[in-house]
DNA sequence: TCGCAATTATACCAATTAGTCTATTTGTGT
DNA sequence: ACACAAATAGACTAATTGGTATAATTGCGA
């Protein structure tokens, strides 16, 4: 009986919060889709609350702004990026986990999961590079590449004359790059031949390799 | 006398002509260079008639719409492409004509002369697809570059095994690609070291090349 | 100087959209 | 059943912006 009572007065908190926790990650999930299809301008709220399913005043009691909608998105996305790292074995050769996390990138950005963000767009970009989480997320996702690449450039199996930031910025750009979504519209290919496509080139280039 | 009279008569128009020209190349110029810098969604007409140094009507009786101007801007960088294609030496291996002229529109790009394409933004796309002067000019690039490269293909400068629209397309993106930004914004390298880089990686890839 | 055409500044309209507010409905615990 | 909190629909505001209309100004040829 006061068993009952106590757990129904600390569980009914934590039960409001669980819904919120999931409604959040629904309206996350959403924002990152439509970022992905139509990018930060073309998206309106409406269509937020609308793909979400709830009403736009309920979206506000969540963020308060759509800048602040976007930024969780992105948020989110690299902190999912952090999370996929942490499972892969870390005595695997750092050519190999470098190779798995970027095809998870391209995979992410195909599935329309990863919101590209705007090229130059100050409002937004000034909102992410002033947001804690987001730098925190990003230096910590940057870190543990560094470390890869370094390891892959002593390895030999990437080339040590290229700075690593090159690198670095070559792997992340797979993940907003519009070849695949070019290939795709030729209806040639499978996805899966067309990440393979791109995973080729962007480590062993356009030109012939091998004897 | 006559000649005088006739030469004011036919050059009169032709003058006025030229002004035209000349004021609807300063526009063209004016659109690249914002469309480079903010994209289609975030550049307005004022601010286009600002940089131009005209006034809003007389845009409008140059381009009757925002997607007229757009277009027309794609439209002059890709003819610019081609004029610069024509410029290379027939005779030339094709690999160095398929390296100049990924080099020149990196160049272009970093110039802010290179309006880079919304991912989706369906109203200009759609007004893209339906201009016979863009389609033109591009299936004319798109031609010419699929020549030089199944040339280098065949003399075993690209790979024979990539698809040629997956050369192409890979190419074409490094008008658009974020990778040159970035490495400004670091402030350690110039804009050749840069764009030596980036072709590297493009032709040469990630990986440790040779013995 | 006059007259005409082009250009400009500026006000304006209509549509879109971020964000707010309110009245109503829904659901939940007692 | 009742009370209360949360959510909703939808109207509304304010700001932006594409596009137009107009009246004044400029420039140029006769």
């Amino acid at each position: 009986m006061i068993e009952a009572v106590l757990e129904s007065k600390q569980s009914r908190p934590s039960f409001k919060q669980q819904m919120l926790e999931a409604r959040e990650h629904a309206i996350v999930r959403a924002v990152n889709r439509l970022l992905a299809r139509k990018g930060y301008d073309a998206m309106t709220v409406d269509e937020v609350a609308a793909e979400v399913g709830i009403a736009k005043a309920s979206l506000y009691s969540h963020f308060q702004s759509k800048e602040a909608l976007a930024t969780a998105a992105m948020v989110a996305a690299i902190r999912s990026a952090n999370t996929y790292f942490d499972t892969l074995p870390a005595d695997a050769d750092a050519i190999t986990k470098i190779k798995c996390a970027t095809r998870w990138s391209m995979e992410q950005a195909m599935a329309e999961n990863m919101p590209s963000l705007p090229s130059q767009n100050s409002a937004l970009r000034t909102a992410l590079t002033t947001n804690p989480a987001y730098l925190d997320a990003l230096v910590h996702m940057s870190d543990r590449m560094g470390q890869w690449i370094e390891e892959a450039q002593l390895a030999g199996q990437i080339d040590p004359a290229l700075p690593p930031v090159l690198v670095f910025y070559t792997l992340l750009a797979r993940a907003c790059d519009p070849v695949p979504e070019f290939l795709r519209m030729t209806g040639q290919y499978t996805d899966a031949q067309i990440m393979d496509f791109v995973m080729h080139t962007c480590f062993a280039g356009l030109k012939k390799n091998g004897p």
